[in-house]
DNA sequence: AAAGGATATTGACAACAATCGATATCCCCG
DNA sequence: CGGGGATATCGATTGTTGTCAATATCCTTT
């Protein structure tokens, strides 16, 4: 195992919101998207969209990029792999 | 997607927490292994470990069985597939 | 039937999470 | 430099989570 439970468990629980999940399946990992996009398509606040993209954003399952006024996103797919090779591993016979 | 972003999202809290991914990373496919052992090798009470075999029990991530006054645990390997699956469909470009 | 071991449930509590309205900050454009 | 749009932060509130001690339940063995 490459990194620690502690951290797994992080990444685990920024998917563990539906909203978040959902965000996160939104995203793409060339395409960039803006917080005013998602925020068009979602029904929450404002602040609760930045919230969740600070969550997402912290454990780095997205990368964020500021664009002028605007955030943009896109998925970072190394996590991704870590995530899956972490269920790979256990999966197996550990 | 074959299931719900909720349905993920409860898969993915279940192994939100620390204690939990520790024991579900300590069960096997095959071989079943006793609460009572679980709880010789980790530092939380008896009702604690209950609560949270519940927990990994209600998403079926692990399976659990009776035998006369024991339980018993082995890993579910049909739902770590269904998360890795999941994983792979929003890592490429869904 | 009683004793004792293994597990589950209950009740309480402190910590944390998700949400919102209000407000602040930051950035472009005129 | 001032107005307005995009995002972030703050403060408050409500619901959820993880934990334990105490207790209940269930099973085996005598």
């Amino acid at each position: 195992m490459a990194y620690a439970f502690s951290e797994y468990a992080l990444l685990f629980r920024a998917l563990s919101d539906e909203t978040r999940i959902q965000i996160f399946s939104m995203l793409d990992v060339e395409q960039e998207r803006c917080a005013c996009d998602l925020l068009e398509k979602l029904n929450i606040t404002q602040p609760t969209l930045s919230y969740h993209m600070k969550i997402l954003t912290q454990v780095e399952l997205i990368h964020a990029r500021k664009d002028g006024a605007w955030m943009r996103y896109k998925r970072n797919p190394q996590r991704v792999a870590q995530l899956e090779e972490f269920l790979k591993e256990v999966g197996s016979a550990l």
